[in-house]
Formats: C-alpha cells, structure tokens, sequence
DNA sequence: GTTTTTTTGTATCGATCATTACATAATACC
DNA sequence: GGTATTATGTAATGATCGATACAAAAAAAC
C-alpha cells in the first residue's frame, strides 16, 4: 500500500478544492461563456474571496485553461473511441455527429460545446486556447478521413466542422435534443453521399 | 418637381448624417460583434461625443436597432428572389446556401452574418432582437418548403439553418470563400437527397 | 435684437470589470 | 515557544463600460 495522503503543505491550508472549484467553473464558463462570466460570479459561486481565487489560478485565463483541459478530459467527444479503423468512414463520422447533438443537448443549463464557443470569444487569449483544441480535433477527423478518403479529406473536415459549429450555435438558441439529433442525421447523408462516389 | 430640400429645422444643425453613421456603425458592429464594440468606438470612429450619439440614437441598443434594420435591407440574403415558387425546392436551397457562403465571406473585415452572430450576444435585448429577424427568416425558408415538401419542412429547415450558423462562424474564424462555397455544396447533397425521396 | 430650440463640447457619473496591497490567521518546522 | 510559510478576509486599485449634467454655440422664429 503506497502512502495516498499526501504530507500537509507548509503554510495555511486551503479552504477549497482547486479541483473541485475547476468542476464548478466549468459548468459556469460552458452555462455562460468565457466573456459573460465574470472572476466575481466565480468566486461568489466557489465562496471565496479574489485572492484566493488569484492565488490558485493566476487569473481568469489560467482558470479557463484549467477547465478547458478537464472539458477536453471529461465532456469532450470521444474521437479516439468514435474514430475507429474498423468501421466505414462514413458510419463513424455520422456518429461523431450524432454524439455531438447528444453531448450539446445534455444539459440544459450548459449547452453546445465549450470549446467551440470559446473559439468565438472576445477575448484574443481565450479564443486562441480554444482555437488550439479546436484544431486539434480536426486534425483527427482530417487524418482518419485521408486514411481511407484522401481527395475528399479536407472539404468533408470543413463540413462536419461546420455542421458542429451549426449544432452548438443551435443547442445554445434552444434547440433540443430531438432536433439536434435530426439535423445530425440530415447532416450525414451528405457524408454518406460524398464517400460512396 | 418636388421640392426635396426638406426645410432646415429649429435648432443648430448636426454635424454629421445619421444615415451615414448607421452605415458606419453597420461595418463596426459586423466586424466586431455588439458586445466587443463599444460606444466609445463608434463615437470615436463617427468623429462625435458620447451626447451626440445618445440624442441621435438613444441608448447602444438604439443603433443596433437601425443597423440590423439596414442590414436586412442591404445586406441580407436576398431570399424572397432565391425562393421562388418556379424552380425546384432542392435548387432554391442549395443557392440560399450558396450565397450565404459568398457574403459571409465577401468582406474580409465583417465576416459571418450580423444577424447570426448577434443571436448569440450577451446582451439579452440585443440577442432577442436578432433572434426575431432570424426567426422570420427562418419561417420564410419552411413555408417556402411545406408548400411542396410539408413533411420535411420542419428537418430541413432546421438543417439549413444549422449550416448557415456554421457557416457564419466558420467564416468568422477565418473560412473563405473557397471553403465556406465548398462547404454549402456539400451541405446541399443532403438537401437534394432528402427531397428526392 | 431677443427669444426659442436643438446640438455641441467638456467633463463626469456610477457600475462593473479583472486584479492586487496589506495585515491577519493558520499551519509546519525547529 | 519562536519563526517561516502559505492562505485568508477586508478593502481598494486603475481601467473601462454605458450613459448624462451642464453650459456654450448655432441656427430659426419673432
């Protein structure tokens, strides 16, 4: 048995969980977004005072990266799972659609995707961490279709981006579940389309 | 010949054109989005100050009224001669989707559409009143639709207009009008497809 | 010329933003 | 117990936000 409680640190301890308080910043950043949320609310929310909060996590921007790291841990699309060698391309990115109307649709209260919204954001830092992630993800879906789809790689990347860009901005105005889900497979015949020429 | 020259009014005369301001304003708004500008911009940019503006316009949110409003009538997609009743349902849409492509990305430096992207501002009235122009487009699109295809109306509508938020974001994140022209062609086999039917 | 009306320029308002100075409290180390 | 270390609570910082008070200026009306 290896020793798990890690020994007290130096000083006064903490009154909150770091980890914990990232949890509940994520639900406000994806409820209310990076620019609409403001350090007051978050720490009104964590019951801590700005200190305290800038002692943690450096500023708004650390706490969003912070969470943005969790959101790609935990909330985010499992591509790697969804992305599979093993199946049609075309059934694998009409799941990866379909998982994305699931996923925007999930909580009422935090719609869309985080980082898809945070990649339109106001502010220069927070969009271009998103923007990183962002292009990361379609960097896999890109990858996986050129595997199999080389010539149509790339404009098929752009439209299920677009489709996904389409479905949070949607999720967020109020579409529901069954709707997303409905546009996801309207969506998908396009794909099938374009890979079976 | 109508007399034309409206008789000066009352009081000292304005130094700049409403209109024209509008118009100016119209470019900031669209590049910047209505939350990130400010009304410290606009007056900057109009060369005016802060009570010039507010006499002539009210409040922040009383220029964006007229904006949008000029918007929708020089700038919007133009979708009472793209849905007409002598050409097929699948055709019609397939070009409102081309065409939001081309203005979306037809100035570099007011990417995207006003009205999308104003339905997802933080300002609660300034997102409600884009989201009452979108609305009546949106309507126009499905009573296009459900007179010859009632049954799909509803999915495709919410299709189309899922790809045209994608396709503003898109543009705002730096699609041109390469990939964004790609992406509507894309987008419109799912159309067809379901028309077919 | 005086009055009335409207816009202008200067200067500022209170609210809110992200962030921090500073003294105190709570712990480990010696 | 004394000291070093860290987090805390109170209170405030400068910046920016949308919006205004107020008096002077510029025009028409009389």
């Amino acid at each position: 048995m290896i020793d798990t409680k890690k020994p007290r640190p130096r000083g006064r301890p903490r009154r909150f969980d770091p980890e914990q308080a990232v949890a509940a910043a994520q639900r406000l950043f994806h409820a209310r977004g990076y620019d609409a949320l403001s350090v007051a609310e978050v720490t009104d929310a964590l019951g801590i005072n700005p200190p305290s909060f800038y002692a943690a996590f450096g500023n708004k921007m650390g706490l969003f990266e912070r969470v943005l790291d969790r959101y790609a841990d935990t909330s985010a699309i499992p591509f790697e799972h969804l992305l599979r060698p093993d199946r049609p391309v075309a059934e694998a990115l009409a799941d990866v659609l379909e998982t994305a109307a699931r996923r925007y649709a999930a909580d009422p209260a935090a719609t869309g995707c985080l980082v898809l919204e945070g990649t339109r954001s106001d502010d220069k830092q927070a969009r271009e961490m998103a923007c990183a992630l962002h292009r990361a993800a379609e960097d896999m879906i890109r990858r996986y279709i050129a595997a199999r789809h080389p010539a149509d790689a790339d404009a098929l990347t752009d439209y299920v981006s677009t489709v996904m860009a389409g479905m949070s901005a949607k999720a967020r105005n109020g579409h529901g579940l069954d709707r997303l889900l409905a546009t996801s497979r309207t969506a998908s015949l396009a794909i099938a389309q374009v890979l079976s020429e």
